[in-house]
DNA sequence: ATTCCTACTGACAATTTTTGTCACTCACCT
DNA sequence: AGGTGAGTGACAAAAATTGTCAGTAGGAAT
């Protein structure tokens, strides 16, 4: 990567975040050294490009807009559309739908050449019909956490017991292989993980629930070790 | 005036612009030798920035940049980031990388409040460091299709008993939960299907294999009832 | 059919930039 | 007081950039 790619880039990286990026972080992603993400910093800067940085936070792209060309490369392109694949064999039908018109807009900007090497590609992704009965657990799991209402169900844990639960529905990871909820347990009083596979029913109540600060899947998984 | 100030000015003296301008021209602005401004222009293109150029008229900036504004729903968007996350985890570091940059990409043309409803959504899929062994096999068996080449693996099979093979790698299934190569065998003469977890050595081999009618990966698929 | 005009490509060697490393300073927050 | 993170300066090795020159190709006007 040269330096001129890099510096458009990092202006990408900058114009989709939010929150403020260490250099540290960016030359992470980049692969160069700190100092020399201070350096880039300084050539967009210099190019006009208002990029604002703060000690202890992090640099953070100026308001006002500079309009970046979206255009994909072969190899990001392919990624999205097999990341597609897995989203419609791997979640649930409304997700799928969504996945699938996205990969239709996606195509449609392609140009012709890209699209040919985009066939050739290796990878596929079976649709199972024996899977729906999860796509329908994630349906279900999912609009209950984006909702946030409580959930009433049976769960079988590792050792055969069927309890009933009410559950605050908190988040859904993906392992690969398995699919576990994450959710703080009234029965409990703490935070538990559900494997998908060990639900016997489900039903969503009409109850909310309400994240806190000390109820939320930020902050269960901040009490974990690993990253996101 | 270095070449990445002078890339980004291109942009800049392009966007303004409706009618073509000549190399030539760019080269007078520019203050550089008329092979630079070709060069320049290559650079931009190979970051992804759609320039026309013809013959005896000069160059305009893509219409693509301007006219289809690539908008996505809320919810595609998810599916796209969530795809793509998948693909950072359960694939190979060179995709996830092409999967990490078209995200930001994504992202950088979204508006604030997509962004913002985009991070409550409840999926998580983490990147284990465990894993990297498979996603070191992802790059091997990947490239292998791509590039048509042989390779010569150690494979034990259900019954424990471990056979050398010379395969030519055709594609790769990925169920939930198992990754498959698909390839065809020279031991056996015919289709075979490979897990992930059962090869115990993979190496690429210089000789490159030729795909027929016979001999492809829509064959194999077109072979079996499913779809891909 | 010939001649402009202009986009493009390749090679080469001199020049310039870029890069990582190391050793700092400064400001802020807890 | 210690941690974090922006920012600077200097230096040598490595890599990119540049102009020059020599050519190809395609369209348009003459």
């Amino acid at each position: 990567m040269t330096k001129s790619e890099r510096l458009f880039n990092l202006v990408t990286l900058l114009s989709s975040r939010r929150t403020a990026i260490t250099a540290e972080s960016i030359a992470d992603v980049m692969e160069v050294s700190v100092r020399t993400v201070y350096r880039d910093i300084q050539s967009l800067q210099s190019a006009n490009i208002s990029i604002e940085g703060e000690p202890g936070v992090g640099y953070l792209l100026g308001k006002r807009n500079h309009l970046p060309p979206l255009m994909f490369k072969t190899q990001e392109a392919l990624a999205l559309l097999l990341g597609s694949k897995m989203v419609q064999a791997f979640t649930d039908p409304q997700l799928a739908k969504s996945a699938q018109s996205a990969e239709e807009k996606i195509l449609s900007v392609l140009p012709e050449r890209q699209k040919i090497s985009l066939e050739q590609q290796p990878y596929r992704i079976p649709l199972l019909d024996s899977d729906n009965h999860f796509r329908n657990t994630h349906l279900i799991l999912r609009q209950a956490c984006e909702n946030k209402l409580k959930v009433k169900a049976l769960y079988k844990d590792g050792r055969d017991r069927t309890t009933e639960r009410i559950l605050w529905p908190l988040g859904v990871i993906g392992w690969f292989g398995k699919w576990t909820l994450l959710a703080y347990c009234e029965l409990r009083q703490s935070y538990r993980n559900f494997r998908f596979d060990r639900f016997a029913q489900i039903d969503v109540l009409e109850e909310e629930f309400f994240a806190s600060e000390e109820c939320s899947l930020e902050h269960y998984l901040a009490s974990i070790p690993k990253d996101c």
